[in-house]
RNA sequence: GCGCCUGUAGCUCAGUUUGGAUAGAGCAACGGACUUCUAAUCCGUAGGUCGUGCGUUCGAGUCGCACCAGGCGCGCCA
């Protein structure tokens, strides 16, 4: 059932079943019609249910009930997959699947290998997912780190959909922070050759700063003594960032976050990007001077102000830059493009939006989320952090402290824009009460199984080829959920909400550790140890597919 | 003041996009299960004015309006 999910299919039947009640009651029903379908409360009101003849009661002229007999009664599933169907009150078309049915969908999860869940979209986009994007000028912090959990699962969903999706990094590399940053590390580095050089006033202060200058210091050493020449000056900030990205680089390697382009900012304006939107805006009439400064009217375009473009000190605020930047995204023909910003963005949003579609781009091809705040606790407490002050847990510390899996696993389990109260303690815990943990002892228990079987000298055979009847009703309970992976995965993707992985494979594991706990896998009788052996693997597959969406290892023993 | 986010069990949160059936999970509490493929697990008990009010609807945690509470943002900073 490559790129069609059970619904897809559930769907088609029911409209062919409605059309058919259409004739009977002489009716249209117009083509844009959806048909709800759901997944009922409880297991005894069916596999999938569906409201549609609530809704479409009045168009028929009819009883909500009377319509729902009206479309099972035309429903023709002999050959599918649909036991039967009833009509429960006020009007519920509730659906049943053959239990026979769910259990072979076993054979596909293990004939698919690693591909179960991912199916091809009706349209491909070419997707960009922009986010982390931090300054250059210090260690990335823990909102990099929530950022770089959401952006990168979010891409591998959007890919697991058949989406050409890649990942970018704007790299902040010119401004006033870098000028700051340099001669921060300037100043640590004359100290380290034994001279004097002013630290800047609101310099920044963190113990990093000393470590890039000792750093350049050990590769260079004394090279960059006559920094009064220009270019050596512009040679010593350009390696100390440098030096700063690679650190940014390694860390996101180490949480699995890989970027497909490092954008330069400095580039963009070399090649004249913020000139450009200058012009364009001018052309079309949405730029003024006001107190010597150029102004953007943004308010023309649904902000709640108008907005500096350049200052009176001839320097490009961040806006413009920006507005260059997103008509360069546009430039290079994305459908989607998706930018991850941190919570204290927001204020800019507005902005942004109103400059893409004054640069007459379309507006809705962009889409801002805002990842929300982080609060970390330690024995109860919240984590005072200055980053001025150098006085932070970087995402580097955080990684050291509770490890990749947590750390991404933790940051996916909040909708994206809520505040997060990230427990240090929990997330180090190795208890029933850290949900990573949980659902890597599902797989791992799966490998376990294996391991002990083969211990025993058991030959599972090829499991394609189990009898999957043997199997109880419990365990198609089980397969029913893994039939389920790829819809869910095409509801994350599409809404962009990956921490529905996480709860799905939370319920998953649940399902998996109570059949554990009830039902012996390997048993006397090779024929019912092979189907088991099959849904066993099938559920760790499902699991590891999950589990590598949100870039969290699944191990094969804990 | 304006904008964004949040308010659901003692705690942390799903569920709100597209209204639907007795509102879910984990933790904490209490009581149980290890001669067993890993007890990082499982079974059971208890726990709720879905912030408040009004409205729309056959039906509202979900939609609309008003209000209350908390967080954040509102620069010729980035």
């Amino acid at each position: 059932m490559a790129g069609e999910t059970m619904k897809d299919a559930l769907q088609t039947i029911l409209r062919q079943a409605i059309d058919c009640v259409a004739e009977e009651f002489y009716q249209k029903i117009p083509q844009d019609i959806g048909i709800p379908l759901s997944v009922p409360p409880s297991d005894d009101l069916g596999d999938y249910s569906s409201n549609v003849a609530m809704l479409l009661a009045k168009l028929f002229r009819t009883s909500p009930m009377r319509l729902a007999e009206a479309i099972i009664r035309n429903v023709k599933g002999e050959a599918g997959p649909i036991a039967w169907l009833e009509v429960k009150p006020p009007g519920f078309i509730n659906i049943f699947l053959s239990s026979n049915w769910w259990r072979q969908r076993i054979i596909d999860v293990l004939s698919m290998g690693g591909d179960y869940g991912i199916a091809q979209t009706r349209e491909p986009q070419k997707v960009q997912i922009e986010f982390v994007s931090a300054n250059p000028v210090g260690p990335l912090n823990v909102v990099s780190a929530r950022a770089a959990a959401l952006g990168d699962s979010l891409a591998n969903l959007l890919s697991a959909v058949g989406h050409e999706v890649q990942r970018e990094y704007l790299i902040n590399d010119a401004g006033n922070q870098v000028t700051l940053f340099g001669e921060s590390v300037l100043s640590r580095y004359f100290a380290l050759i034994g001279h004097d050089y002013p630290f800047p006033e609101n310099g920044y202060l963190g113990d990093y700063i000393t470590d890039v200058a000792e750093w350049v210091f050990n590769e260079h050493g004394a090279e960059f003594e006559a920094i009064e020449d220009e270019g050596v000056r512009r040679r010593f900030v350009d390696i100390s960032l440098g030096r700063m990205i690679e650190n940014q680089r390694q860390t996101l390697l180490d949480y699995g976050v890989v970027f497909d382009v490092w954008f330069s900012e400095r580039a963009l304006r070399a090649k004249g990007g913020p000139d450009d939107v200058k012009a364009i805006l001018k052309e079309r009439g949405s730029l003024f001077r006001e107190d010597g400064a150029l102004w953007f009217e943004a308010t023309k375009f649904g902000d709640k102000r108008d907005r500096v473009l350049v200052k009176r000190d001839g320097e490009a605020t961040y806006l413009l830059g920006d507005l260059a930047y997103h008509r360069d995204k546009y430039q290079r023909g994305f459908d989607l493009i998706i930018d991850i910003l941190g919570p204290d963005h927001q204020g800019q949003v507005a902005g942004i939006l109103g400059g893409i579609e004054a640069l007459g781009l379309e507006r809705r091809k962009t889409r801002v989320m805002i990842s929300g705040h982080v609060r970390l606790l330690r024995d109860g407490k919240t984590l005072a952090m200055s980053k001025r002050a150098g006085d932070f847990i970087s995402m580097n510390d955080l990684l050291q402290d509770v490890g990749k899996d947590a750390a991404r696993f933790f940051f996916l389990l909040r909708t994206a824009s809520a505040h997060l109260d990230f427990d240090l303690d929990l997330a180090k815990k190795q208890t029933p009460e850290n949900p990573v943990y949980y659902v890597q002892y599902a797989h791992a228990r799966v490998r376990s199984i294996f391991r002990k079987a083969a211990e025993l000298g058991m030959d599972p055979g090829d499991l394609i080829e189990a009898d999957l009847s043997l199997l109880s009703d419990d365990e198609a309970h089980i397969a029913k959920r893994l039939c389920r992976f790829p819809e869910m995965i095409e509801r994350a993707a599409s809404k962009h909400e990956p921490h529905l992985v996480c709860y799905y494979l939370m319920e998953l594991a649940g399902d998996f550790h109570r059949y554990y706990n009830k039902t012996k896998v390997l048993t006397n009788d090779p024929e019912v140890t092979s189907a088991r052996l099959a849904l066993s693997e099938a559920v760790r597959r499902v699991i590891e597919a999950g589990l590598k969406i949100i870039g969290v290892s699944a191990p094969d023993a804990m």
